[in-house]
DNA sequence: CACCACTCATTGGTAGTACCAATAGCGCGC
DNA sequence: GCGCGCTATTGGTACTACCAATGAGTGGTG
């Protein structure tokens, strides 16, 4: 290979240059460097284009099929996909990770991801409500003042919402709830520059979600759905204006202070 | 293990040595035969295992660790995590297809990809009323006119419902939606041994379309919602009902008693 | 004896190479 | 002109060697 830049400098942040390469192809794709419907150069040819081994290069390609934005074949080449058309749910990370990388906002891509989670998560509740046990129930209210408690440490408290969510969705009984919810919750934490969009929240999110727990408890899916709609809609566009308020060229350390709009 | 006979046979179904280790590791860890939170066995010694190259392997270890069934670590192994709380919803297919391939009929996990199916299509039907443009709306009749008249034909049928399903997406103006419906339409390519199912209702599925696209049309999101909740509870209904019927494939002494589930 | 630092075998990660298999395009022969 | 087959191209698999991170075992030190 060119011994250009064989001296890899020893960051902290030693990702694995598979997973390095994988994001700078996806990259190269989704700017169009690479036309939808072409046939992406060899594997030989690329592999001396990003400076790493076939093999790395291949792991890449082979992790861009399964996401639905290559199409690999057989001696005849690789040829890259529409990704609205082809693409699954894993990708909404890295479009959104991609458009803060470039310093563009996308207020419009997080407000139908959060859109999707607020539509799924009506419907969780209301199947909570429906078919959850009573000591799931318990347990979920027991969990919401433990979460209540947290409200001061930031990682903390994330991740007790997500074991929320993640406990909601088991209330659900259905399995499909519980691996979409999977997925979306990879989804967040492949943005994380986002998670304090979503901590800022926190009061209004807590007192939200403790009315939603006693309609869960009554039992009536309709009208915990219903609320629901109608509570989250309210969350979620304060969500957004928070996250536009966050200035847009704000690459790497400016973030974490939310505190002042609260 | 790789005693059978196809050593080199050039069959049909010759599927690449990858995408099979991948299958026959995923199968193996869903039957526990490497049980939750252990460590899978080291690479070299699984590759000797599976009866192809390290490599390979690692491709399929790959594979399984995006869809969140395993979590490798350099120096110290590959561990199983449980797929329930670490998958995502591309891993669905797979045990649908697991299942089957084990003649065991998976109705209670389609059932709840069917529900999870219908709580996003009702969403997006309501979505399509309220943002869908009118030349949006126009097509989709258009659409399903064309799709009417191919009831005849099985794969011309399924595919013009899958494009009606992707127009319908479209309309509802949700990038996040667009890609979880790419999810879920390779949910069920990948069990193709269920499309009969879905073929049968084509007749009830057509008249829903109908009466569900004239709703649209009027821009009432709420009424079409509610509409399309009951009418698609209905037909998935029915569809449950069928691939109930298709039972007999493997006559089991147990008895496959599988409707008194309810 | 308890504790700490160091060593080193184990294990996943990457690189290089060679070869197999499928595809597509070109050219030869009919 | 048409069809058949050859071949260059390209992805798929295998083997090997080496790098890098982990963690347990080992020896030294208080």
């Amino acid at each position: 290979m060119s011994g250009d830049t064989n001296l890899k400098v020893p960051t902290k942040t030693r990702r694995s240059a598979s997973g390095d390469t994988t994001d700078r192809l996806r990259r190269a794709i989704l700017d169009g460097q690479y036309p939808v419907g072409s046939l992406l150069p060899p594997e030989r040819t690329l592999s001396e284009t990003f400076g790493v081994s076939r093999l790395t290069l291949r792991s890449a390609i082979a992790h861009l099929e399964t996401e639905g934005l290559l199409r690999p074949q057989q001696g005849a080449g690789t040829r890259v996909l529409d990704y609205r058309t082809s693409a699954g749910v894993d990708l909404l990370g890295d479009l959104l990770g991609l458009s803060l990388s470039r310093g563009s906002l996308p207020a419009e891509l997080l407000g139908d991801l959060l859109e999707l989670r607020r539509m799924l998560a009506v419907e969780v509740l209301g199947l909570a409500a429906e078919r959850g046990a009573p000591e799931e129930h318990r347990a979920l209210r027991e969990h919401l003042l433990h979460q209540t408690s947290l409200v001061g440490d930031a990682e903390a408290y994330v991740e007790a919402d997500l074991k929320m969510a993640r406990m909601l969705v088991c209330a659900s009984h259905n399995v499909a709830l519980e691996l979409l919810s999977n997925s979306l919750a990879r989804v967040l934490v492949a943005a994380p520059s986002l998670a304090p969009a979503f901590l800022v929240n926190a009061d209004g999110t807590l007192a939200a979600y403790a009315r939603l727990l006693a309609l869960v408890e009554s039992g009536d899916g309709m009208r915990v759905r219903k609320e629901a709609r109608c509570l989250l809609e309210e969350l979620d566009e304060d969500t957004l204006e928070r996250v536009r308020a966050l200035a847009p060229a704000t690459p790497a350390k400016t973030t974490q202070h939310l505190g002042g709009t609260a």
